[in-house]
DNA sequence: CTGAAAGCGCTAACAA
DNA sequence: TTGTTAGCGCTTTCAG
């Protein structure tokens, strides 16, 4: 336990009676090592608490597989309880794919230093914009999650979220409602605005009105949804179910129903999106949607392995999400009980 | 746009008509480079693109600002909802001490591959032992954070969980209780035991009696409380209020007393744990204990910093809590209402 | 204020 | 199977 000055590669070698070469090998799992060197190196390496100089072997060998994880620090959209799922599906991959993780919590003004890094993993670019500039225009391989990017070239994975707010309508309108109206989330995220196509686009397919007020537009919080439910349960024309951008909203919809006078789901269904804890410890557990996270960040990992590989053309994905039936819904045609 | 083969500081040099020297120094910000220099190599660097290799820099200079942040990947009592603040508390510090931070999710079974780190910080050593030993006996300068590691040598910052507690009995002993029970966590985390200790030292000071049936033995789950409660709550010598070792198992005690007939506050006062958001969403709003999972973090990686610097002596810190009043606790001698 | 030259610790031909 | 010998790209004396 003495401060032991550190340990080159040379004492190491010399310890063991070869040269430096022969321990390197050793070190890289050169197989055409002799198996008494092998074992005298390892022993060497033990005895001695030799640890390789990562810098000079990186250097050495030309390679870098030490990528950027870019976290905003104020995650809005992007709730806290998603974070772990996410460092989940990264880590693991980031294990598997031999790659370093560094991680970047940032507020997104102070412009990137991402030194060491050979490419960028954007975990929600909202905020994040001007880095993401930057780094296309260095021609950093970036890969941004969540977040579906038409327009720019790069490379992204995301979640179906028109397919998810779809599947909801459709569950809906299975149940036997018609009046269907939505609490949408911040028009300038496009997580927002196809949380809403979705909508849309399924209301349609069906031929149901989409009266104006059906559509309110919230910021996925709570305190945003409060009064635009109270507005929209408060009419003689309301809905019968409300479709809401979060799980946070849709909390706050049977909140508003409950001061009314509606119970939930038996006069208002209510669908939320998330999945998040909220969603299940709700008064009314509330049915929501469950959305790959983890799944997300690790594909977005393995895309950006093979940019790092050279592969040029940006990748965009989008993965499926779940209905997590729970009983904040119900059919139109049971009575009330 | 075109793909670009690494640009070299020779380039930039000759690009700005100087020699590397001077792009070094430049690039490390020494202060006696002519103005005019100095403006023609950044805009080389702008110009070409040019993104120091940061293997060769670290190499050269012989420093190694790289730390590991260990994150368990099955979180039990490190629970999700923490997780952000833990990033950003370490996130906001790295910026600061201009570290880098390299994340390592693990099962903790896997040996660590810290080959680049100077230093690890353990997030959460449940689980992680083997590999703290390891990095003790590599003489890698470690810390760990959320937990008191009474014995071993090494620097931690954790919480006054016994202090925590302690409040809360002392809070509700104002409240007029002295019938106090517990459900305790994991008694093979020092997190479990510490809590248990301090709810015990709170009663012997308060020459407030703790029957046997009073400590009860959970693992933080709700899953683990709710026949706990249960049965302690359908005792005739039932407390008057519970103090849990986690939100989780808070919420449990709740539901068993709305089972057995019992308000909350009216009838039964509870204090969790952890101010989760279950705590705020829960039917009745939890007065529970809120820890400062960002300030451990940020406290862990300036003690790291420190030792990387050349510091030996481990550091062992306790940071406070601050009790959350909401609306599960209530004074014995009002009528209930 | 600037540049030439000598490494930092390791890997990778190339020979042996 | 092993060792010799050049570098990897940058920083840093040291002399100008």
């Amino acid at each position: 336990m003495t401060a032991s000055r550190t340990v080159r590669i040379a004492e190491v070698a010399r310890a063991a009676g070869v040269s430096t070469t022969t321990v390197s090998r050793v070190l890289n799992n050169v197989p055409t090592v002799d198996e008494g060197s092998r074992r005298r190196v390892l022993a060497a390496i033990t005895r001695l608490h030799y640890r390789p100089n990562t810098n000079a072997q990186r250097l050495a060998a030309g390679r870098n597989n030490t990528i950027a994880l870019v976290i905003p620090r104020f995650a809005d959209m992007f709730r806290s309880f998603h974070v772990m799922e996410m460092l989940k599906g990264v880590g693991t991959a980031a294990e598997r794919l031999h790659l370093d993780l560094l991680l970047h919590v940032t507020d997104g003004r102070s412009l990137l230093n991402v030194g060491a890094a050979a490419g960028i993993l954007f975990a929600d670019i909202d905020g994040n914009e001007e880095q993401l500039d930057w780094a296309l225009q260095q021609g950093i391989p970036c890969v941004v999650m969540y977040q579906f990017l038409e327009e720019l070239p790069v490379s992204c994975v995301a979640v179906d979220n028109r397919g998810a707010v779809e599947d909801v309508v459709g569950y809906l309108a299975k149940l036997g409602h018609r009046e269907i109206a939505t609490i949408t989330g911040h028009l300038r995220t496009s997580i927002g605005i196809e949380r809403l196509d979705g909508y849309v686009r399924a209301m349609q397919a069906r031929q149901l009105e989409v009266k104006p007020h059906y559509v309110q537009h919230g910021d996925y919080t709570r305190a945003s949804a409060r009064p635009l439910a109270k507005e929209l349960l408060a009419r003689d024309d309301r809905p019968t179910a409300v479709v809401a951008a979060s799980d946070d909203m849709a909390v706050a919809v049977i909140e508003a129903a409950s001061e009314l006078g509606l119970r939930v789901p038996e006069d208002l269904s209510v669908v939320g999106f998330d999945d998040s804890p909220i969603a299940s410890f709700s008064k009314v557990p509330l049915t929501t949607v469950w959305q790959p996270m983890s799944d997300v960040a690790g594909r977005s990992l393995e895309i950006l392995h093979r940019l790092l590989s050279g592969a040029k053309r940006p990748v965009k994905q989008r993965l499926g999400t779940r209905l997590v039936e729970r009983q904040s819904c119900r059919q139109t045609w049971l009575d009330p009980s």
